[in-house]
Formats: C-alpha cells, sequence, structure tokens
DNA sequence: ATACAATATGCGAATACAAGAATATGCTAC
DNA sequence: GTAGCATATTCTTGTATTCGCATATTGTAT
C-alpha cells in the first residue's frame, strides 16, 4: 500500500526521518525483521536506550512505525504505507557495509538466544 | 547512472539534502528545467537571495549539484550520479501542488521573457 | 512490599541549522 | 572610473536536534 498524499510536508518528514545515521539503521532492522524492541536493537547496535528509545519515538511521531506491547516490550513496527517507500530506499541502501553487519548481528544473537524475541514464548505474538 | 557507493554516510546526506522544503523546491526546478540560476529562483520560489545562495552552496558541497558560470549568471545543473535517485524521489512528489505551482510560474515567468534564461542570446549556452 | 526489567521522560549541554541584513566580490556597460 | 547586476559571504539571532545522565513509570516475579 502506497502513501495516499506524499507531498511536500509530509516528504520532507520522511527524509528527515531518513537522515540520520542512527534512525536508518533502526529502521533497516525492523524493515527487515517485521519487529524490533528496544532492548534487541540496544544489543544489536550498541546505542544507549534512551537513544534508541527517542528514536523510536521520533519516528513514531513521523508516521513511520507503529508501536504495540508485548509483556513488558514495546515492539515497533513499520507503517504499511511507508512499505513501499522503505523498499526503494533501502534497495539504494542495500550493500552498505554497516546494515549488513546490522542483519549479521542480529542472526548472532538470535542463534545465541540473546534476543528478547527469542523469550517469546508463544511465537503468534511475532507473526506479522 | 547511478550512484556507485550509496552508503549509509552518502545516504544521510542526501535524505538530508531532501528534508526540507526549500531545498526539494530548488532540486525540483534544477532537476525538470536541466539548469537553473538564483536570480530565476529567486522569481520563481520568491525566497531571498541569501537563501537560495545558501541552499545551493549546500547541494553543491552535499555533491548534488554542479555549478558554472556564464557572464554573470551561476547556473546550477543536477549531478548525473543522483539523477536516477531524484527521478524516484520526485515520482513520489509528482502529485504535489506546490510542485506542480513552481513550473507553471516558471512556464509564465519564460513566456513574459523575466528570466535570466531569456537574456542568454546564444541558446547553446544553455543545451546541457 | 521489594526487586528487577523494559521503556519513557525531564533536564541540561553541545552542536547544527536556517534566515535576514548588510556587505563584499566580480563582472559588464557606459 | 562609476554604476549596476548577480552572486557569495560575514555576522548575528533564534530555533531545532541530538544525547547522556538521572529519574520516573509500568509491569512481573518473588
Amino acid at each position: 500500500m502506497k502513501l495516499k498524499n506524499f507531498n511536500l510536508t509530509v516528504g520532507t518528514q520522511i527524509f528527515k526521518a531518513f537522515s540520520e545515521e542512527a534512525r536508518i539503521r533502526i529502521l533497516h532492522l525492523i524493515y527487515k525483521k517485521k519487529e524490533m524492541c528496544i532492548s534487541d536493537l540496544e544489543l544489536i547496535l550498541e546505542y544507549t536506550q534512551t537513544k534508541i528509545s527517542r528514536h523510536l519515538i521520533y519516528l513514531k511521531n513521523s508516521g513511520l512505525v507503529n508501536s504495540r506491547k508485548i509483556d513488558q516490550w514495546t515492539f515497533y513496527s513499520l507503517k504499511e504505507e511507508v512499505e513501499d517507500f522503505s523498499n526503494s530506499m533501502f534497495s539504494y541502501l542495500s550493500k552498505d557495509a554497516t546494515l549488513q553487519k546490522d542483519l549479521e548481528t542480529y542472526n548472532t544473537l538470535q542463534s545465541n538466544r540473546e534476543l528478547a524475541a527469542n523469550k517469546i514464548v508463544n511465537k503468534q505474538y511475532i507473526a506479522k
């Protein structure tokens, strides 16, 4: 589903969201993994909790992500309307070393069962 | 021609360039009309000279535009490497009312021969 | 109730950005 | 040389961003 009115105002807001390294890395993981919580992003990106929390709130206020609580975790997911746009953007960035490494780090941590996502017993929670 | 290495660093820089209404409107006219000078942008967008000059220098430093002098005018054009990317971006924004109006204003001013582009006698100058 | 985990927020500091006014530069024409 | 035009730059002001630290909030487990 595409953004209905991608005008100047909405556009600048979305571009601004993508104009920060931390936000791109966060968005990228959300985009690839469908859902991410702060503590997992903390482990993967090695940012402080404050930093990640704030950027996620920024992204939520900008209308790029949704959030929902599962137990003590807040999971953030990409809004349907921006999936198409994000797809374009991340195809441009598909070769970036940092973003590739982030995905590898995710996989390693998941294999080692160190992610919060592993602690969710009922897998239906995670299923989109 | 595509950007060879559209990585995180280059990406955030380009996104930042697009995250400002004034810069988008300027870039859009450059994109559509191939070349624009400050005084023409001043007439069309009704921004101050300082504002336009600064944003153009910003865009040049960010590697999005080229510049060349013709007589007393400095003409700015899109860099080949970002044409593909700009094409995507402006297709998202193709329905925007402000951007459409800017093009109409350009046409009106050009018909009335009020643009600097009209004052260039030798049309070969403008031809890309 | 105490302790802990995940997340959010108030505060303060450093930095970056955007913009106008005035001025400077450089080029053209007379 | 003087005047005028197009553009760039300096100075300054106000505003926005980003971030860490410490603290608050909410929920869970014991």
